[in-house]
DNA sequence: CGGGTGTCGTTGACATGTAAACAATCTACC
DNA sequence: GGTAGATTGTTTACATGTCAACGACACCCG
């Protein structure tokens, strides 16, 4: 068996400890303007389609969740008035989610208190070294097929 | 308004991306031998303390968790027989949570299957420069002081 | 056309987290 | 010592996610 050395195990354990700082304070941040993380990102991805308009199901691809959790999350943003369902021409059993004019007002708020909150949590104690560094860290890291020759 | 320009929103959504990919790489290798995040974390900080013995409250605050969340979680443990509950001798409010043989066994056998794990999506695929960027990144981010000046 | 097969969104059963309230107990201070 | 206030672990109520099963519909192919 390979341990960790430790300059391995801090890089991984400063890994985990950022994980759960940034996400706390920019998910802080939002709840400060009541949305949660997964509503903004339901809001911004469904407002930059045509129409504010999306299937439940290419939604849910896009954002990488099941159709069961979009369905329910919008169902609980439906209720909120964020947004509405429309039963979809195209397709008898399908649904389309539409962005409601108060979806809209609440994400404007929000995208501006949410972009000041990732600079202050993020970008701006940042360099732009180390914004390269995370980028390529990043491809590095979600390269399928770096796990191969094990 | 100050948004996020090109090199900023790339980064900061890369950081995102990583986030989800590195943690569902991990957790997923966890499954397979009958552990969740959370469990191992639990058994792994329980496995520093002397005697594998803890109270809930001091074990709760070392890994950053609300008591109550702890207590379920201990509950959902003790029911599979990794830990055990006893009455704190110190506190008569309080209970010490205790690791079993087969919670440590549970742990040694996860133990090299995590730090493989850890491995293949995260340490292997870097390079020591990314280590240490990535050292050094958490540091900024961490800081409590930088967010000041706004 | 007309079935077999697959996909869509929803739902039931459950797992796991939070926040707030609670009883039991400790602690500090007079 | 005795009491006011904290702290401990649990619990209730709820929020949110998963997985599997489901009815309704679409689609392909003979």
């Amino acid at each position: 068996m390979h341990w960790l050395n430790p300059d391995e195990e801090r890089a991984w354990r400063a890994f985990l400890r950022v994980m759960v700082t940034v996400q706390a304070g920019t998910s802080g941040d939002l709840a400060a303007v009541g949305l949660s993380e997964p509503d903004y990102e339901v809001l911004s991805t469904l407002s930059e389609r045509p129409g504010h308009t999306s299937t439940l199901h290419a939604q849910a691809d896009k954002m990488g969740w099941s159709r069961s959790r979009l369905s329910r999350h919008a169902s609980r943003m439906e209720e909120r008035g964020l947004l509405r369902r429309t039963p979809d021409p195209a397709d008898g059993r399908g649904c389309l989610l539409v962005l409601t004019e108060e979806g809209l007002d609440a994400l404007t708020t929000a995208a501006s208190a949410h972009v000041e909150s990732v600079r202050r949590h993020f970008i701006d104690r940042l360099t732009p070294d180390d914004l390269t560094a995370i980028e390529q860290i990043a491809r590095r890291l979600e390269d399928p097929q770096a796990d191969n020759g094990r």
